[in-house]
DNA sequence: CCAAATTGTTTTAAGCCTAAAATGTTTCCC
DNA sequence: GGGAAACATTTTAGGCTTAAAACAATTTGG
């Protein structure tokens, strides 16, 4: 082979982005295969909390947010946890309210500030559901072996950050 | 050691399973891992279909179903390609025709059955919204190396396998 | 052949969800 | 102090989504 050929190959990676459409066929299968794997298992969940406690899969996020804040939530502190608009938090927190499983006030040093709560019931309820949860959950990833799961972690918390990253180039 | 804790262990990880509850944490974080990444990607690809080219992801991904079915499917394929129902592609596909994006026609050989096809301009639109799409997906995953992709692959296989094991088990 | 079960689609009722605009409140900073 | 910017929430308009019931057409088993 002649001694040009590296100058050669070194020009036509340079330039491979912008004459020839790289192929990115592995990533947008396994985005797919990320898809249907989220889909399955949240389509399971939320047919087993219809099914056995007559709950939405929304409220149940939104609860188990609560659950974790002892001292309750902003709403847009739940909005930015749970990766979903501050409109469609207020509409869930309105029917949660109306339903008696969440406490709503407004904040004494803030007046723009509304604090969320479980209440007991609501705190009751979920710790119920949640406890019921957790096994679907074990059942669902039950074929994975420990070291699947630390690996699959692993590859995630990088997807993850890899993701963020791109998002934030785009929305500096 | 003395012989008989073999046996002694046997009967603990029998009896386990009743009398102490297990741990899943490691099985829900996984979960929850799993759904955030989704999430952010999901989000990240519907706004910039929403910017780009004013289109739902939902349209987006009946248009990519049909794109591979040069034959047209009937509404009940597409309901099990997408994992969702019935009436939520009845719904999607009727805004699609509407635009123009979708040609909807009555089976010959069986008038319950609607076949669906991407019109020209279907077709046109999709193929060029998809060139960009797959550079946004491989920008969202470009720091996962080629091993990483198909490790994840591998282990979202099995997670998928596992899934759907244990949905039959509740639903045969 | 024909009733019953099955299959494919649509309809219904309710809730979820988003982006963008509007409203009210606080902070910043000149 | 006072106006502008930033922030928290709600409202709005439109679309998405589901489960369940209703409807229509075909297949199946006596």
């Amino acid at each position: 082979m002649p001694a040009v050929s590296d100058c050669t190959e070194m020009l036509d990676s340079e330039t491979k982005a912008v004459e020839t459409p790289e192929d990115h066929a592995e990533e947008l299968r396994l985005w797919l295969r990320l898809l249907t794997c989220t889909t399955l298992v949240e389509g399971e969940v939320r047919g087993r909390l219809r099914q056995r406690f007559d709950v939405t899969l929304p409220r149940f996020d939104l609860m188990a947010q609560l659950d974790k804040a002892p001292d309750g939530m902003t709403l847009s502190d739940v909005s930015k946890r749970m990766m979903v608009s501050n409109g469609n938090v207020t509409g869930l927190v309105e029917r949660l309210v109306e339903s008696g499983h969440l406490d709503r006030r407004t904040s004494e040093t803030d007046r723009r500030v509304q604090v969320i709560r479980l209440t007991k019931l609501g705190r009751a309820e979920f710790r119920r559901m949640a406890a019921e949860h957790e096994t679907w959950i074990a059942d669902l990833f039950a074929d994975l072996t420990p070291k699947d799961v630390r690996e699959l972690m692993r590859l995630l918390a990088k997807t993850k950050a890899s993701a963020q990253k791109s998002a934030a180039r785009r929305r500096p």
